[in-house]
DNA sequence: TCGAGATTGTTCGGATACGAATAATCTCAG
DNA sequence: CTGAGATTATTCGTATCCGAACAATCTCGA
């Protein structure tokens, strides 16, 4: 969501179309901004970051959380990583096709697939982790030290407010 | 990304793994939850908002941007709705099956295709871009009303510098 | 006028995304 | 010990999603 009209000119319009409502722009302007946002950092990373090893978000997110957590459930990877079960499976097939990481069956419980890094993914997070960082700094940068933790607090806030809803 | 691991928890495992680099926690928080925030808002309006009509995220945005600029071309369509054209075209695709809109070439530029909503999706609209803002309204109650605007504005910030890095 | 270059929407190939159905495995009451 | 029910990862079908290649159309200098 990068648009190019500016936000009056889009107030002025929506206004137009729905002239008998009262809306709550500033209510808008929050999830409208966060939307936009996430998108466009997500790009920044993607351009900056991951374009030249060739991943996709969601295949950097896995990779991550993997690392992390490794050996790690694929049922945990999935909740964490913010993807469903199905489109794990999919995303790791592209992993081991990259010789980035490998499944394992469970030896204490059959029904579980661990996932480990190979030697190519650690070599590789151990340089993308940290650019990846830098890129991070660079963005919170032009939030005023002072009220970086605010921010994230916020949008935490939203998150657990969304989340608990769902239950 | 829901992560059923505490902040502390995960902050602890990558410091073991990256212990001989010095990262930035904050800054990560603030990613990381943006992420988190984004994805659990929309899916909280697929679900609560979106579910009945049948429609996807995509498809909504794209029919609320073309809602409010009606008739659109699609290259500020794919613009404003933060998505490519090639994705744009299938998302078209899909809301003519639905009959909710409808592609016009235009005669000034024959380059162009101009998109309309149809009588369908225009009454589809008028119930849910309500719906949608008092969605908007109640999740933004979360945060104190005096922070709202403040909030919106990092938000905003993030977008503008990401986007400026691009050029 | 005209044609090289720019712009636009579509197509194509491949990856991501999810819900539902499925097969394999585990749990635990009886 | 056993089998009904629960849990897990995968497969399947369908819809996004994007970059690159493409065809149609427009622009504008010579």
């Amino acid at each position: 969501m990068a648009g190019s009209h500016t936000l009056a000119e889009t107030e002025s319009q929506i206004t137009s179309r729905l002239s008998h409502m009262t809306l709550d722009f500033e209510a808008m302007a929050v999830t409208s901004n966060l939307f936009r946002a996430a998108s466009a950092v997500r790009n920044h990373f993607e351009r900056n970051v991951l374009a030249e090893s060739g991943l996709s978000w969601t295949a950097f997110v896995v990779l991550w959380v993997t690392w992390i957590w490794e050996p790690a459930e694929t049922r945990d990877i999935a909740e964490e990583s913010g993807i469903s079960k199905a489109t794990l499976t999919g995303v790791l097939k592209t992993l081991e096709k990259m010789d980035l990481a490998e499944r394992s069956r469970s030896d204490a419980d059959g029904r579980l697939v661990l996932v480990n890094l190979t030697q190519k993914g650690h070599k590789l997070m151990e340089n993308l982790f940290p650019a990846f960082n830098r890129q991070e700094i660079e963005i919170s940068s032009n939030i005023p030290a002072g009220e970086r933790a605010g921010f994230a607090d916020m949008l935490r806030i939203l998150t657990t407010y969304t989340q608990e809803q769902a239950k």
